[in-house]
DNA sequence: TATTTCAATAATGTATGCAATTATACGCTG
DNA sequence: CAGCGTATAATTGCATACATTATTGAAATA
């Protein structure tokens, strides 16, 4: 791993550098679930002490991504499939209720931005640039999260779908996923565009529930290829 | 205040120790909102080092009970009337999705422990043990988050739990409200007792909707109160 | 040879010192 | 007298040294 220090954003504390760093890493799996951390060896590689390491790796700790063994260290969490279950279908019935309520509030201007979104997300998985996929996904969905107008209600899906994207960047990349998602997404568009609240109920619904199979499936057959490789 | 090491329970660290006791502190009241904290002082009042106290003080920030000003200090974080009904109205959403998947998954046992403390709550109303009226209030609505069988839930009703007890405290102390919201919850269990989804998405309503009235009277009187002492 | 004990090692928990930055108070000048 | 600038104090950010604990491996003994 390369030095944070050399690459640091002035303004920004080293600790939050950190943070944004491993969070990044685990969160596009390139630390994968099981992954043991520590401190001393996190120091010495980004080149600063153990101090804001320390206060990163706490920090991820209560956001979830991490679990610590009192004396012993730090571990990447691992998702059962049970636990990306459950992480699902809570996340279906947020995101329907953020949903519900951005239908009322949500301005033309925003609904440009989502317009402009899948103008974009278009564009992008024409010119076969899919890398960028998950980021156009996450915005999309922050401008909705937004629109419905509640503080609190915002935090909590904004936790929720950072919990999701590592298993979402693993996904999207391949074309047909990224096509389904962009079909969703005008869906929905569509939907808050025109106010029809039951139709938009029925398409957040619907992929959410698309996500949920399609992880599923892929842990399935990451399962099967580790055992021929 | 006093230290912290005197009462120390033997295994927990003094991070967690403190983070524990300052959280009280905010929750209860005892420190407001606006309040300032600064490391150093709270180090020498609980006599222990400034490491522990700040990474408490960075666990409350991401908890959401403080906001820190980069090298200024820590300020107990103060929550408008819009706040308020903001943080209602997403725990109402919250708690109905809740209650109904309680209603499929919850046991005799979890009925019975639900019953119990219905139970406890009239007895210590009765003797007018109001002081240990939130505890029970918060155990009730815990039996039913654990019943809803989903860890990522779970987690949220917590979160959003913690965030509205320090009002909560300040209320049920007024017989009234007392009495008001143990027969709110005796609707809400006689609801999942007789699995009735249709009552208890009305009862959990009303219970949620009733505390934010109360909760904004509250407030509105201690600001009425303020003014002539 | 197997088991137990003890020491070395490695990791986090805690304390403390220094650096950097911001707020504040005081004095100076117009 | 007011406003601005500078110096100083206050406070967190970061680094590092020390303490505590858990694990591992080796050696000694049965």
């Amino acid at each position: 791993m390369k030095s944070i220090k050399n690459v640091s954003e002035k303004n920004i504390s080293l600790t939050d550098q950190v943070h944004k760093e491993l969070r990044h890493s685990i969160i596009t799996g390139e630390m994968p679930g099981g992954t043991r951390l520590v401190e001393s060896t996190l120091a010495s590689e980004m080149e600063v002490s153990r101090t804001p390491v320390r206060e990163a790796l706490h920090k991820l700790e209560l956001e979830g991504l991490l679990y610590s063994i009192p004396r012993a260290g730090y571990i990447v969490e691992e998702m059962s499939e049970h636990d990306i279950r459950d992480l699902f279908k809570t996340r279906k019935a947020v995101e329907q209720i953020a949903a519900k309520w951005a239908v009322e509030y949500i301005t033309p201007e925003e609904l440009q931005t989502l317009n402009k979104n899948l103008d974009m997300s278009e564009e992008i998985f024409r010119t076969g640039q899919i890398g960028k996929m998950a980021e156009f996904d996450t915005k999309f969905h922050k401008v909705i999260y937004k629109a419905a107008r509640s503080k609190s209600l915002y935090q909590i899906c904004k936790t929720l779908g950072d919990h999701t994207l590592k298993y979402r960047i693993a996904l999207i990349d391949l074309p047909e996923m990224a096509r389904r998602t962009i079909d969703d997404h005008k869906r929905i568009y569509q939907a808050l565009f025109e106010k029809d609240s039951e139709e938009l109920d029925k398409a957040v619904q619907h992929h959410m529930e698309q996500a949920k199979v399609n992880i599923i499936d892929l842990m399935e057959r990451l399962r099967h290829e580790s055992f021929m490789p």
